[in-house]
DNA sequence: AAGTGGTCTAGACCACCAT
DNA sequence: TGGTGGTCTAGACCACTTA
């Protein structure tokens, strides 16, 4: 049940979300127990709670009400039918469908090397430097859900890997671990841009709809902490299979005024 | 320059964002000032600029590196073309058209109340309860780019407000603004679904697009801190104008191992 | 008034990266 | 080895809600 090499506040985040989802704590949005408390528990200091709660509270499974108590939230679709999440808990999109309660298939339409071309400027290398392209397409309980592309530079990959490096991109569930395993490079944070597009012919034929059907469309680049862009990903969703939820919350919103409280702005 | 309560890590973020933004920091990528720096030159804990600093690396302004130093992100869209932040930064559409360097304008088309119906479920509210809705287009510089319909149950509005309900519903910048004002509701959180949908007919008309044409579809419900739903929308965004974006990073991973490690777990 | 979460401090030690 | 960010502590006080 406990991590090596995790920090206190990770195991305890972990701890209190399988609490929660198998029910023992927090039914129909139930109270946890005070941060106080969870402290002596845990015993650790009631910071280091605070910080597990805080994750907690961003990935929208608990909400916090200050002087009350911090809660669960009950529309957070720990098990709901559609899939969330998205590389937030999950991944891999094997994991965001079987997260969703569908069997997960994964088909393999082609691995190629082929020059970056359109994708050299957003990966930062040169356009007839070569890249490693997989095409897939994944089925949710056999219906095609996901159609997507990832790529990333045939220069990241570590010399004694390169032989075989088709192979085990293919192999790979994710390109995340393909880069971690054969790359020595950790995505350390994705910017995604998403757009609704119709579906060519191709995409209808392989995502099983019209062409002309419109599609959830989310090209991204994968970043190394040093910001190095190391893969990119132009995925397309078929819309009926798959929905995207998200938990947003005010990050550097400036005014929190109090109800009727007009100017709360000084000089 | 400084707010009135505003904790003092939010007002840290608040002026090393726009250091940022104006470019005294930063520049290209460049390092802050180290967190012991930081913490001299405002004069608080290392806790608290840590604190700051977090709120900007949610927000994907600014990249932490280990051993290393915290650094600017330089391809967070602070003056971009597109469209970002949502809802982070930006609470209302015209913020965010304005942020993105267009002249932003509302067009009211309707306003009126009825009953809940299928959206009563949403809001759970009896499906005969009045309900204010409001549809609008915005526009970004003339060009049609979301069209949006947003819905507060009547029940909320105090009653000193409701003889004016739908006029100040239509003067609101947005439906928080609203529901601060004359509900004494603050949304705390919204819980978005993301589509891809063919524009009909009508908004094709609204949004200058052909029918049948792809929309990027948002379907949002709002929640107070005590996970009460007040409001509800549905927006659709013409994909030429608006793009996107978003920073993501792992917030509840469960694996980060090393390079090359393969098992981090233990029993 | 009691209990909750929100903020802040001063200090400690660790893991990581550069040199 | 020195400096950076990452984690953690023990304690304090504040703001808010509820009774």
């Amino acid at each position: 049940m406990v991590r090596r090499n995790a920090s206190l506040a990770q195991q305890i985040t972990l701890e209190l979300l399988a609490d929660i989802k198998d029910g023992r704590i927090g039914r129909d949005g139930g109270a946890l127990a005070s941060e106080n408390e969870l402290s002596q528990r845990f015993q650790v200091s009631r910071a280091t709670v605070r910080d597990a709660l805080s994750k907690l509270e961003l990935a929208g499974v608990v909400v916090r009400r200050q002087g009350v108590g911090t809660f669960v939230n009950p529309r957070a679709s720990h098990q709901a039918a559609a899939i969330q999440g998205w590389a937030d808990e999950a991944n891999s999109f094997m994991e965001m469908i079987r997260s969703a309660g569908h069997q997960a298939e994964a088909v393999v339409l082609e691995v190629q090397v082929h020059p970056a071309g359109h994708i050299a400027a957003l990966l930062e290398i040169p356009a007839a430097s070569p890249v490693l392209a997989i095409e897939k397409v994944f089925l949710a309980s056999a219906t095609p859900a996901i159609h997507c592309i990832n790529v990333v530079p045939l220069s990241l990959v570590e010399a004694s890997f390169i032989e075989q490096a088709a192979a085990l991109f293919e192999a790979a569930e994710s390109p995340y671990q393909f880069l971690a395993r054969c790359c020595h490079r950790h995505v350390h944070h994705q910017q995604s841009e998403i757009r609704a597009t119709a579906a060519d012919e191709r995409l209808g034929r392989l995502l099983r709809c019209t062409a002309g059907a419109p599609l959830l469309q989310v090209e991204e680049i994968g970043y190394t902490a040093d910001l190095q862009p190391v893969f990119y990903a132009m995925n397309h969703f078929s819309g009926d299979v798959v929905t995207f939820r998200q938990v947003r919350q005010p990050v550097l919103s400036i005014d929190r005024l109090s109800p009727n409280a007009t100017a709360a702005t000084s000089e």
